[in-house]
DNA sequence: CTGTTAGGCGCAAACGATTCGCAATAAGGA
DNA sequence: TCCTTATTGCGAATCGTTTGCGCCTAACAG
């Protein structure tokens, strides 16, 4: 499997540049915290706490508030998806442009908190028979997985 | 004590009494505000805000700092299990007894916060398989469904 | 029934995460 | 470069939840 600590860039990331593309395509302006805070979701790939992002930041130093308005704004325009473990501070994660692997899921050790996402998912006609049988519309999960990982066992 | 004679509706619901019985055989005090906390959970049979459990206490008022305190222990004891659907507030439910409906998941309104319990199940086959994989034990899964519900649509 | 006592309770203050108001600042276009 | 206005930083405010601390009372022995 893949080591954990060296940085595997073998996944296609989406450059700095192409990330504030999307912002100016939103008509934000691209600002040295936005490009900071995109810096750092992109390095880390996983799901990080606000905190976590702001001591990453390197050089830019930037307000809690601050972070929490640009993620805000971020998640708005698709370009973060925020995730709850339900420990009581929201995650954050960079998702891919277009049209790729958007939807995944986390499984979460319970003693040090690492973290390994995980591409499968609810089966889908389940989840449309569950939808069905109740009359909901625009039905979707959160779905998070908990256990013990290897070294913590 | 010595209540409920009336008729209680539909569903086979664990007895005050059988509920407090167990609260001492955990060595626990049988006290007002536990009954009365216990009493509202049986009666609106999904999970509730600590706020809710407040307000629909008829007569018993109760300190939030002791419904929270009393809903830790419920939980530790496994009377009680935490919900939360990600908007900022626990929620809690009475879970039977023994061998009862121990394990669901709730499919949530986006809208009106309406609550359907569910109780179709993240392949178990599936989870074992991703805990495998991972080299992970003791995995288990929290699931909600979130949608707009028939009134809402 | 009464006294003893440790677990519970109410209250207020503490907390951690997140949000808001407002004046100062800096993108981006003219 | 100048101007307009989105954005930032800072402090204070919120919100849900927890904790410290005397007072109170359920449980139990006598």
């Amino acid at each position: 499997m893949g080591s954990a600590h060296s940085h595997v860039p073998d996944v296609p990331r989406e450059s700095l540049a192409d990330l504030t593309a999307r912002l100016r395509h939103g008509s934000r302006r691209v600002t040295g915290a936005r490009q900071a805070i995109l810096s750092v979701l992109r390095q880390e790939r996983r799901p990080l706490t606000v905190r976590e992002i702001r001591e990453d930041l390197t050089g830019t130093r930037c307000d809690l508030a601050t972070i929490y308005r640009s993620l805000g704004m971020l998640t708005e325009l698709g370009l973060v998806k925020r995730f709850d473990f339900g420990d009581g501070s929201a995650r954050f994660e960079l998702i891919g442009d277009g049209g790729g692997s958007h939807h995944h899921h986390h499984l979460v050790c319970n003693r040090c908190t690492r973290i390994v996402e995980i591409d499968e998912c609810f089966p889908e006609e389940l989840e449309n028979s569950i939808a069905r049988q109740n009359g909901f519309q625009a039905v979707t999960h959160r779905l998070e997985f908990f256990g013990l990982c290897p070294e913590c066992q």
